[in-house]
DNA sequence: GCGAACCTACCGGGCGGTCGGTAGACTACT
DNA sequence: AGTAGTCTACCGACCGCCCGGTAGGTTCGC
């Protein structure tokens, strides 16, 4: 649906309309096959099956496996910066700005996760270049969550909290919504959404008065107790 | 180091200590690489290659990849079991014994993450029936967490979450880890896991007062700017 | 001399990718 | 109207490579 549909590679050679149709219709069904089986599990005849080619018409379209890879991991970060970095980036309250990021992110995983989640699972499958593109990308992103939770920091809104930690952990809980999330299931999207919002604010953000600024000592006895 | 050491395979047939040194050797080499390259993108080569031996010589240690890949899982798994789950069911406070599960399992994975990773990352590699296996258990473990939280919140520590995605998004938060902790980094293991422990904590417990009192004060209120 | 611990050589098969074609729609000229 | 040329959108057959796995040794300590 919201998958690759114009942006991903309206780059390329002058198309027709019907042509650029066919391409994204080839990319999405891509990205479901290789969310689904994994990227080296997928056989280029796997794709063009599912597009109703064979593996030689296929190659009419694309250029080659990795290439196909590269362009799906490009439009989800393409979407990533469309639907949850520049709107965020707008928001000037951190608190808000934070709730926007997750909220979003969440959001879009719960609606179309394939693209987004082999953004992350399918790195390596990438050429050394592409990679490093990627990556950059993926490193500025969880900068911008970062630099956020450094703000609320300084706002005295956040206590202890190493601001690197707190986005990476963030993101891991957005991103594993993938893997259990199903849109059939006993929740609704927006539900999940909503809670893992409220979890991931309630995750950084002070409890109350008794803040008890950096290390343990408080109810349980952690990381001490970690010897066996 | 604390990989695939003894317990993994010790059922198999009746075997020398050196054989079986060997054999932990050969399965902590293919952790390591499955870890780094993806299960499908490995050869039974470079796991050959790795401990020093050809791909028929391999051979004579293992079944098959796909065996290989099974025992694997089921060491981490064990692994978890032993160093998480039972640990954390002797622990009769239900926000202690989250606290002891988070924090082990994040030690777990700070100290090594190959099988761990690959426990959840490769599942599809799986033959059905192995792969039944590995699900079923993983779903005990996120039911374990999921009990532990409804625990806590018949305590009126917890108030208006849901258990089930409460569980998952704090797994998604400590697996994430083997994501981006890296040893030799800027944050040694014992700071990632205390201050993972105390995120995953400070999301599932109530904000304000204080938490022992049974006073069902007010939540956050966020998750309003869900829209679009 | 015998078994454990390996090796060299090989097999069938599937992979990503290419090549030479061609059906058919669409001009373009006579 | 007919026909020659052109281009898009494909296909069947094929290539070289490497894969997981195996058959049948060989070496070496006991």
């Amino acid at each position: 649906m919201t998958a690759l549909d114009n942006a991903a590679l309206r780059a390329a050679t002058g198309a027709t309309d019907g042509e650029q149709d066919r391409r994204a219709e080839i990319y999405r069904s891509a990205a479901r096959i290789f969310h689904r089986k994994g990227y080296h599990a997928t056989s280029i005849n796997d794709i063009a099956a599912a597009v109703g080619l064979t593996k030689a018409g296929l190659y009419y379209y694309i250029k080659g496996k990795q290439d196909l890879l590269f362009a799906i991991m490009g439009f989800a970060m393409d979407q990533l910066d469309e639907q949850v970095i520049e709107p965020a980036r707008r928001v000037e309250d951190p608190q808000t700005r934070l709730e926007t990021i997750v909220a979003r992110h969440a959001r879009l995983i719960t609606q179309d996760s394939s693209a987004l989640t082999i953004l992350v699972n399918e790195l390596e499958g990438l050429l050394p270049d592409d990679r490093a593109d990627i990556i950059g990308r993926q490193r500025d992103y969880v900068e911008f969550i970062a630099d956020t939770l450094a703000a609320l920091r300084d706002e005295g809104k956040v206590l202890g909290l190493d601001p690197t930690v707190g986005a990476f952990s963030l993101v891991g809980m957005i991103l594993w919504i993938s893997r259990w999330y199903r849109a059939d299931g006993r929740l609704d999207g927006d539900e999940v959404v909503a809670e893992v919002t409220r979890m991931a604010i309630s995750a950084v953000l002070n409890r109350g008065e008794d803040s008890n600024a950096g290390n343990p000592a408080r109810t349980g006895q952690p990381a001490k107790e970690t010897r066996e």
